[in-house]
DNA sequence: TCTGGATGTTCAT
DNA sequence: TGAACCTCCAGAG
């Protein structure tokens, strides 16, 4: 359930758990053996996020290069003094000390690189809201003049990192922003107003683990409605509630794919050719 | 038991 | 633009 909230959060997980100590490190799996060969009975120095990378960083050239993709996934387990688990699935990198364990499953990348490769990962990507050296001008001016849509350019990582299929069509909605139109029809009051969103929503979400992104004034007991509960964990005003009713307006919020992924959004909130 | 879908990226065409 | 890849799980049969 990767988007950029989740990566900072494993950052701090991982330094948490494993910083500042030797780790004992193993590819349970085999397919990230010789990588941990090399890091095993290293310590952790360094756990960093940008965008919806991870770099975990083992001595001053040897970082292990994470991105989670679709469905990747880090799960942690306090031994509490107990045996340690064996690995469920299919394990890619286990790191564990006494006291903890993680497990890495299915990610896009995994990868031992050097503090140069880390840096040209980094340089490929767009600001990230959640990192404090970020520049939202250089988004802008992707996206000023741009032909491309506002929703596909959100999901563009040059554009901006850590931003995922949930945030764009959120951040969109709650700014009334047809996701149809093109960089170029943006104001730069909008954007800006969307920068501050998803900087406050992503905060957010690195504290509670998941994507909430409801006003007060919308959630089920504000508006009288009953409680719900969507299936991916968050309170949320449009992303994958095609079909059912806006919380907002009572439109019924639709779906298409863009892009080759999927979008959602009002039609009534969010109208066509409407300017913030 | 099998199939399809998923909060993503990269490479080939 | 489409396919490939990484893995798990809900829902269908």
């Amino acid at each position: 359930m990767p988007e950029g909230h989740i990566i900072h959060r494993l950052a701090a997980e991982n330094h948490r758990a494993f910083g500042g100590r030797s780790v004992r490190a193993s590819s349970p799996q085999g397919r990230f053996a010789d990588g941990a060969k090399l890091i095993d009975g290293r310590e952790l120095v360094a756990a960093e996020a940008t965008g919806k990378h991870l770099f975990l960083g083992f001595g001053e050239d040897a970082w292990v290069h994470v991105h989670l993709g679709l469905y990747g996934g880090f799960t942690f387990a306090e031994l509490g003094g107990g045996p340690v688990p064996e690995p469920v699935g299919l394990v890619r990198l286990r790191l564990e000390n006494d006291e903890h364990v993680a497990d890495l499953r299915g990610p896009n990348t995994c990868a031992l690189i050097t503090g140069a490769e880390k840096a040209a990962v980094a340089a490929r990507l767009g600001p990230d809201p959640l990192r404090a050296d970020a520049d939202p001008d250089a988004a802008w001016r992707r996206i000023t003049g741009s032909r491309t849509t506002i929703a596909a350019l959100l999901m563009d990582q040059k554009v901006l990192a850590g931003v995922g299929n949930v945030y764009r069509a959120e951040v969109l909605f709650r700014h009334g922003i047809d996701p149809h139109r093109a960089g170029r029809e943006l104001r730069r009051a909008e954007w800006d107003a969307i920068w501050a969103d998803l900087v406050a929503l992503m905060r957010e979400g690195v504290g509670a683990g998941r994507i909430d992104t409801v006003r007060p004034e919308h959630t089920p007991e504000a508006m009288g409605r009953p409680p719900r509960v969507d299936d991916h964990g968050g309170e949320v005003y449009v992303y994958r509630r095609a079909g059912l009713s806006c919380l907002v307006c009572g439109t019924e919020v639709r779906t298409e794919e863009h892009a080759s992924r999927n979008l959602f959004w009002c039609p009534s909130c969010q109208p066509a050719g409407a300017r913030g």
